[in-house]
DNA sequence: CGTCGCTTTGAGGTCCTTCAACCATGGTGG
DNA sequence: CCACCATGGTTGAAGGACCTCAAAGCGACG
């Protein structure tokens, strides 16, 4: 069940300050007195490991600033195929579009902790203060760009370049959020990996054991392990 | 050769007030006399059929703003293959990152006419117009979930579905922009149509054709005409 | 120690690609 | 005027990359 505190860490009023990852989300924007101002819109929330976030369609309450664990997000077809669009990052931010439904759905891959913020209010803070918008703007842009570049990986790629260029994405990823280490963390499943990558659990599973076998990847618990990264990159070399 | 001239129309400082995809573009949060500064910015292009708009990775001096015509956006993979991330009708908008650098290419596929804009002075508009930032990023979030959209079309539908897919898309598109007709025009290639689905050109002519053969579709010079639209919708019903 | 969820591995099949030839159209110049 | 060629589209045959189906392996947990 999801856990709600309106003020995770004992101060009140401080929370926004003290958190780990203000400086790479959309709160960015904010001067130190906005903050304190946002805090009164903050709820922090905790969501268990397969715990759903919102559903594809459901209406958007709120949106999400998500401080720790791994999400998915996926669109669902009528017959069950799965589109995995996205896996949600410290620092990331759900419900960029602000509009009445979402348009997928969202589940926590690990134990995630969010802000939430009601969208209403969250919308009516954007009009007052344009930079916040312009970040939002920002960070909606750069969404768009992963996603082409996702369309390009989708459309014209093998499967090899795609379990490739998924490893080396998730690697820039946590190198960006500082825990950078040769152990690329991967929370989630060989189905969710097949699912966002448009291949099949089995095509995951073969090619990840194939490189490992080539000693380029070691398979670890909830990871990889690069041990080769010139050999890694070569297959997708620009 | 692309051609540009001051004023389109031959009416100095109204060319805004009349164009033709004002309300649908992001110029609609802009006032009447907002509209006749924007003009000062304004540059009206055309660009001949084939004929390079930008190229991926180049400096991004301007955006651009669709008025008539259709241009194909796609990005390149070293190898020559080409994923096309969107094809941009009368009233979308290029540029919407801001960024220095284009992430995609574009190119027009019939003969293409566009507003053009400083991306620097355009930024600077931007900062003073919260209105029309919020309308940019409405834009941009529309963009999203397209792309996200279309993720979920190339790594989980089959040809068909892609193709049909298409076909409806795109005729969903022109009725948007007001030529509503039982006629969908297509002036993409077959190539084109293959780059965007994450197909071969094979597949896409074999597909309609074999829509055309089961009297679905009717193939006509640039386009189809949808003879039996709940037939078509069928194979991808939600 | 048995069960459950996830992963690995194998065998066989299929959807789509590749390669190739042919066809339609339209512009060009002899 | 029409042979010629260029461009894009259609169609066929064969092959392959990836999927599906199936079974076995492996921790984790009660």
């Amino acid at each position: 069940m999801v856990s709600v505190s309106p003020c995770p860490h004992g101060y009140p009023g401080e929370a926004c300050i003290v958190c780990k990852v203000r400086h790479i989300s959309v709160c960015a924007a904010l001067s130190a007195t906005e903050l304190s101002a946002l805090d009164e819109l903050a709820q922090h929330v905790r969501f268990s490991q397969r715990e759903t976030i919102f559903l594809q369609g459901a209406d958007a309450d709120w949106v999400y600033n998500i401080t720790g664990g791994v999400a998915r997000l996926y669109t669902l077809l009528p017959d069950g195929r799965r589109q995995i669009v996205g896996f949600a990052l410290p620092g990331d931010f759900l419900g960029l579009a602000m509009g009445k439904t979402h348009p997928f759905g969202a589940d926590a891959i690990e134990q995630v902790s969010a802000c939430r913020f009601s969208r209403t209010a969250f919308s009516l803070l954007i009009d007052r203060k344009p930079h916040l918008l312009r970040r939002l703007h920002e960070f909606a842009t750069h969404e768009l760009s992963l996603a082409q570049d996702q369309m390009t990986l989708l459309g014209r790629r093998t499967a090899e370049e795609k379990v490739i260029m998924f490893l080396l994405g998730m690697r820039e990823r946590w190198t960006r959020l500082g825990s950078a280490s040769v152990t690329v963390h991967l929370p989630m499943s060989r189905q969710d990996m097949a699912d966002f990558l448009g291949l099949s659990l089995e095509t995951v599973s073969r090619t990840l054991n194939r490189l490992a076998r080539e000693k380029v990847i070691i398979l670890v618990p909830d990871g990889v392990r690069i041990t080769d990264l010139e050999r890694l990159i070569r297959p997708v070399a620009a």
